[in-house]
DNA sequence: AACGTTTGCGGGAACGTTCCCAAAATCTGC
DNA sequence: GCAGATTTTGGGAACGTTCCCGCAAACGTT
């Protein structure tokens, strides 16, 4: 295990001064062209590898960013991952991942431990809309840029990638309507998510434009996990209320509510159709395949990444929100 | 944004030199009590933290672990990597994770970016047993000791974090056996991991053991993918053959093979059971439940970070392996 | 031929730490 | 109260870079 060469070796070993090697390394225009070549020629041979964290120091940056996901059960965020490493790896940025497991305090703890690394900026999907509002604003002032996705807060400050929840939601439940439903469930996200909100508006949309009255029982509270979306359709079918179609949520939900249905005998989508929001890969992995508002993950990634770039190189960068488009992906669920 | 606060501005406001704050810090024997305690309330009041990278670039490392993953679209990876950052952050070391893609020459890259981000220490769960051989290698020659876990390679240098395939495998199968099958078909996983000829030994062992002949028409070798694990069913039910089970190489083949069938209208478990090995959430996530061979996926990741601390901090800690022990699940793919 | 301008290079400080070495202060025992 | 041991502190080099500054050589211009 021999010890990595550096600059100073090339100098030696080049009879050039330290300045000059790191010109010619660092594409600096002034030093002539042949030296330039034998510099490099030399680290080549030399096997020269530059030590970031040198550079880093004299730089006063880390080069790395953060990334704060809720959870990584699903596949959703593994596929923005995939986009942001996509754009920051041939940069040379780290990526330093981190679960909040859907709990503001384990967010909490992971910001200050992104901190305490001294990320150059951070990308996040928040938790929770309100809770860590305040330290988000401090961590901004501090210097260190913030792009939230996905899931934002309303009146945040910071750059957002988004897409269009309450629209793509209103045409959701229209597709469900123009396969005959009526009685639509929705399976609602909790509200401390602000995109709860955006899909339920989406839902009450759809029914005004088509004239179908509005039930507020036909409207469930449940939380995230598959779990919550059995107990859902448990609920529904106690209550007796009639209902043929669900908009859930999210995939996890509405995969949940559709496994309890079928445990009871319920054809899908024959007597009830599942529809739902997300679109990860998990909605093409159930029976039958899930109709689902697909949402450009890997895009989202890479618009997120490329976003957080430009306000590390340019701390003025203005904040801006990028609304992304999302597809809506017809399957088995709700078309016979 | 005002500049962080070093230890020279600790040195200035409290007139010591930077060593004796630095002694302080690192909570050095040769210092006195009172002025420790002085020293630590200052840090306090001005909100001295440490450069990271400044330590880094003094004590030579980089407080960083690189993870390489072959997906993160199924659960494993991200199950592993909690238990790995749970280990390593309270460490002060950050994880870098990156997605091999299952391609050996991806894996190449990402190993090289870990190579150049400095990492002083790599968790790899390889994505073939033989391509990228000689890069490890490499790697641990340079002096960064490597672990690795699920996915390992026979006769490679290098701690090991896995369980034991071949017996699970027995057990499973033996399981299927007791629930009255006798046709058992085997989704045998690319020959380029090593699991899967444990897996598939340990296959052919349960049929021996019990006296079932073994056929080779009902060993259908096969990728990955959910959509390999549906070619494998469509394929079986062409060739017409007999078959009442099915032990799959991963969840993932196990649920495509399940959703083909299903497609088919074909009964899961009264005509064929379905099981299978890895034991991610998503063998929960699908109607009906899949049995399957459940790893301690977090104890996983907690031990293969453990291992690489140990080896971080002593080059000369021996190799070891690891195994740890997995649960066979029965779940509703096999029993009535 | 004398002048300014450009080009190419070297010297050396600086980034924020740690740690070796020596100096100073304090403590021992007689 | 003094030599010697011990504890506590300070000075400053070093880690591997980058980059400012100054200097020399080469180039143009009149």
């Amino acid at each position: 295990m021999k010890k990595p060469v550096t600059i100073k070796d090339l100098s030696k070993h080049l009879l050039l001064s330290t300045s000059t090697i790191s010109r010619a390394l660092t594409n600096d225009k002034n030093i002539r062209k042949e030296t330039r070549e034998k510099v490099l020629q030399a680290a080549q041979e030399l096997g020269y590898k530059p030590n970031l964290t040198a550079v880093n120091l004299k730089l006063g940056r880390s080069n790395s960013v953060g990334v704060i996901v809720p959870e990584m059960i699903t596949p959703f965020a593994s596929q923005v991952l995939e986009g942001i490493q996509e754009i920051l790896w041939p940069e040379g940025y780290r990526v330093i991942i981190a679960q909040s497991e859907e709990d503001p305090q384990t967010e909490k703890k992971n910001l200050q431990l992104m901190e305490q690394f001294q990320v150059d900026g951070i990308i996040i999907c928040v938790c929770d809309q309100a809770v860590n509002q305040s330290l988000y604003l401090q961590i901004q002032q501090k210097g260190i840029p913030m792009v939230f996705y996905d899931r934002i807060s309303k009146e945040m400050e910071g750059s957002q990638v988004i897409v269009d929840d309450y629209m793509k939601s209103v045409f959701m439940v229209e597709h469900l309507i123009q396969t005959g439903r009526k009685n639509i469930v929705h399976l609602h996200g909790p509200s401390y998510i602000n995109n709860s909100a955006e899909r339920f508006k989406g839902y009450k949309k759809a029914l005004e434009k088509h004239k179908i009255p509005y039930s507020p029982e036909l409207v469930i509270k449940t939380g995230l996990t598959f779990d919550d979306g059995m107990n859902a359709a448990r609920q529904l079918l106690e209550s007796n209320l009639p209902f043929d179609s669900i908009f859930a949520f999210t995939d996890t939900l509405a995969i949940g509510a559709m496994n309890y249905l079928r445990e009871q005998n319920i054809k899908i989508p024959e007597q009830v159709a599942v529809a739902s929001f997300s679109g990860t890969t998990l909605s093409t992995l159930v029976y039958p395949q899930l109709t689902t508002v697909e949402q450009p993950l890997k895009e989202m990634g890479r618009t997120a990444a490329e976003m957080i770039l430009n306000k590390i190189s340019d701390k003025s960068y203005e904040d801006k929100t990028v609304v992304l488009d999302a597809k809506i992906k017809i399957r088995a669920s709700t078309t016979v």
